[in-house]
DNA sequence: CTTGCTGCAAACAGTTTGCAGAACT
DNA sequence: AGTTCTGCAAACTGTTTGCAGCAAG
């Protein structure tokens, strides 16, 4: 699946009139071979680890471009911090996230969905995208009595 | 309402061991008598216009303690600039938000309501607060062919 | 060769903070 | 009088941008 995210984002650079570069191949590497949800500066702390002299504002550049081309999501958390993940296409997933330690569920519920176009449709708008987070506690910080 | 939610505040002033101050106040009332989802700058404005003396800062601080009072929402848009909206107690409502021109419709849904307690039930999480934001075109600006 | 891309550092926007003086209790 | 709060400006954080040199096509 990494090769098809790679292909896809050759497809749209090809049409886009985009180069192809070495660093927005080690981004695109960097990316994909995680699973996690990245801030753009943990992004470059890997890419920097295999490739010290690609630069901060590289990383920003090539993520909005990857967000662009449909094979990363930008995230905004609370803190407005941007985070990235990846996009499988035509999917969608919504996200439980930890305040205690973090850590990031996907889920999706089809119903919801459902629900949301309903509503959407009522008032007369027309969805492009959405985000639902639910913040609480996971069952191990729920558990640990971390004070 | 406006009255319960200052005593609401100086409740909570109290507890809290905090002093009751003009710019507080002035604050205070600029917020409750919009109805829209203001940003901090906007609110500074407002605040100015009847009170040039009052800081940039002090908005900062006291949005922030409405917040912790649980008498504003803070909420995190897509460009990362924080905007408040009334807490109505024990309410809970998400948003329809037109990316043409920054509308923001409010909506609730009690049925996603319930799903989402049963999704954060089947992970073990605990829930303390969600959002969700429905972003796309409101039927104004669908209908003017802008841009 | 031409044009887009990169790396750097400086610019930016929104928010927070240190401090001296002012204001509440 | 004691202490918290305010206003200012400077600091900070995350992100974007201008520019000279580099590299892909």
């Amino acid at each position: 699946m990494i090769l098809e995210k790679k292909k896809a984002f050759n497809a749209y650079a090809a049409k886009q009139g985009l180069r192809s570069t070495r660093q927005r191949d080690v981004i695109l590497d960097v990316f994909l071979a995680t699973r996690q949800h990245l801030s753009v500066e943990e992004l470059y702390l890997k890419v920097k680890a295999s490739h010290p002299g690609i630069g901060f504002a590289t990383v920003y550049r090539t993520m909005k471009l990857l967000a662009e081309a449909g094979i990363a999501r930008e995230l905004t958390l609370k803190n407005g911090q941007a985070r990235y993940e990846h996009q499988l296409a035509g999917e969608h997933h919504d996200h439980l996230i930890c305040t205690g330690c973090g850590a990031i569920v996907e889920f999706e519920d089809e119903t919801i969905e459902q629900l949301q176009r309903e509503i959407a449709e009522r008032h007369g708008f027309t969805i492009t995208s959405h985000r639902m987070d639910l913040f609480g506690l996971c069952p191990g910080c729920r558990g640990t009595t971390a004070g």
